[in-house]
DNA sequence: TTTAGCAGTCATAAGTAATGATTGCTAATT
DNA sequence: AATTAGCAATCATTACTTATGACTGCTAAA
């Protein structure tokens, strides 16, 4: 005895109006704005059943109805409105991807800052795991008189540099043979590989001593423990705007969650190969103390491998639909700007429209097993 | 007729008292705590004389005293005890300084999270105006088959660097060539000069238009306008921790402060040379809509050329003296530091002690235009 | 000068009552 | 059999009132 379409209805009016106002809704407010054919006794009584079957709840006898965590997977998988940009939102997104240089550190910044900008809650983005990468190149770069530099080049794009101090007289030569000795001890492994204890042959000629310990620092920096990873998170503050996190408690456990940068990216992880994912609930998978909450992220690719995740933090209660809707695009967006450049984004594909087109999304997946509690 | 060493006893009694327990303090608590010599009336009587002078203020006429934001100027000044740094403390700056490869921007990372760890009060660090910097050299070197990597090297050491898709077949001879061909347009001069809009002569070689723009671009990052920053913030969730900040709005209004990281580095900015800055009061420096609240900065050089700043940001309300021998020890551990190496941190001159030792500093200096308003 | 003592002030907490939104249930209606 | 009107019951929220107690300022004595 699955959802009859009015009930469905109901429910989605129910999610739908709860989002917007974040006030329990009552049987009269569903008739009013939603189903004026039907009379709130009617809608009480389907509202009583959809209570029983735990999609929603209630504080006490006498307030109105709030969704459960269960309403709201169900809403994302096939009850909400597949939204399209807005021309305001589109200018904003082209704003932040037309002028800055797209160096990969950049465009996380951007990326963070439009999602938050638009759907007015907390974003992150993140470059995942780079210990997965293979080496392909070391180079080193005389810099002054004592000091270099060292780039490591992957598959995945150039890892962080970082300079070593040699010593008085640092030639062009030296550097280059110190480049070529690396690049054959390193060339052609993976990050993880190298960064595995017994693995290195210590063989090192003495003159290179120094630059290969700076080498294996650089890729002990990438390895999961020390992962001081490169995230960004922006509009932290837009958290207290949300009425769930009023109560100072909470908004400290969720500024707290939030500041621990290190300890988010498990929890951001997009588990499968799903473009999207939406997490819902308390005690979202692995994280322990993590405050009740949802994440919606997407995870996006550059030259067709995956180089990081982005996403966007905030009650349970957000509005899935612009969340998901503002990713989407914005995933579909990174991906076509060309690496390392930085040229017009000329992505299309929406345009302005407040309709409710709904549809079963086939695109979006959510995480049963977030929820347990 | 200015403060009796009686006077300043008390003041310096409440200061303290205020900002252990942030209540308004009253006259019977400083007898019994602090000057059990004295009955209640009396230090009633010399409490009425301060708030006279404006040092101390009552929120309605039964309610204990509590400082004004001159108050805490005078305590910074002459009467705050200098602390050194307990042992467990200096564990923690030893555990972030010893490990990480000190790239210039780990070292922001670590310098931000160990004052945030050990203060307690959200902090800051960040690289202050690379406009300034004078252009050494310029260095092109190939990635791929298609793109270069762009090294700009200035008096300041390394600056950012991008990657340019130039086309395919980038050779080491064009990169060398290009490298020098940028590094004779631009070398020498400043970055700001760089970014006057009609200084450049467009006199571009075709073949190397691409990675002209490119540095063009580099250097247009570094521009003040664009000062996307290389700024660091820990600990932002500490803020909720102040009693003053129980308010929601307080609250909110210091977040986003804190979100704008961009607009925030103007009023970090460590006006004169002194080495330690201490900024108190509402509408701080330049600033409009500042929430009140109290700044203190230390600016830290590297092989003698200023290079940042670093800081805390808290309420009025906040221990000065721990604060200031945190920061004083950790900029001096900072200039320690070979640039750009990472061997271990062996500073001392800092031993366990919570004495009070009390003694006027002469290295801290008060804005006393700040309050204005 | 210092101190004891007391009246006056005012924020905070606790307790009480009124309000009103909303439900569940029952009986009438379609 | 499904829907609806109507009404009593529930309970958060708000406003109002009163009590409590922590301080101070002031006066007069030491």
């Amino acid at each position: 005895m699955g959802l009859t379409g009015r009930k469905e209805k109901i429910l989605q009016a129910v999610v739908d109006d709860y989002i917007e106002n974040c006030q329990p809704v009552s049987s009269a407010e569903i008739r009013e704005k939603h189903l004026p054919a039907l009379s709130s006794a009617t809608i009480r009584n389907e509202m009583a059943a959809l209570e029983e079957m735990g999609y929603l709840s209630q504080l006490h006898t006498s307030s109105g109805r709030v969704p459960t965590a269960e309403a709201y997977r169900l809403y994302v998988e096939r009850l909400m409105p597949r939204r399209k940009l807005t021309r305001s939102e589109l200018r904003v997104v082209k704003r932040y991807f037309n002028k800055k240089v797209t160096e990969l550190d950049d465009m996380l910044k951007s990326t963070a800052k439009v999602l938050s900008e638009i759907t007015n809650l907390t974003s992150v983005a993140y470059v995942q795991n780079t210990e997965d990468a293979t080496v392909i190149n070391i180079k080193i770069v005389r810099i002054t008189d004592t000091t270099a530099l060292i780039i490591v080049v992957t598959n995945m794009g150039v890892l962080k540099d970082a300079s070593v101090h040699i010593g008085p007289g640092v030639t062009d030569e030296y550097c280059d043979q110190a480049s070529r000795f690396v690049t054959e001890t390193f060339g052609g492994h993976k990050i993880s590989e190298i960064n595995k204890p017994k693995k290195i042959v210590k063989q090192v000629k003495k003159e290179y001593e120094r630059v290969f310990d700076t080498v294996l620092r650089i890729f002990k920096s990438y390895s999961h423990d020390e992962m001081f990873s490169d995230i960004v998170l922006e509009g932290s503050s837009k958290i207290l705007e949300q009425p769930e996190y009023a109560n100072l408690q909470k908004a400290k456990a969720m500024l707290e969650f939030l500041d621990a940068k290190d300890e988010l990216v498990p929890v951001l992880q997009n588990s499968d190969d799903m473009n999207i994912s939406v997490k819902i609930g308390k005690d979202n998978e692995i994280r322990e103390g993590m405050p009740e909450c949802a994440i919606v992220t997407a995870s996006y690719n550059i030259n067709g491998t995956a180089v990081g995740n982005a996403g966007v933090i905030g009650p349970i209660r957000m509005d899935y639909s612009k969340v998901v809707s503002v990713l989407d695009y914005i995933s579909r967006t990174v991906q076509m700007l060309p690496a390392g450049e930085s040229d017009a984004v000329d992505t299309d594909g929406a345009e302005s429209s407040d309709k409710d087109d709904r549809a079963a999304t086939d695109k979006v997946k959510t995480d049963d097993e977030s929820d347990i509690r």
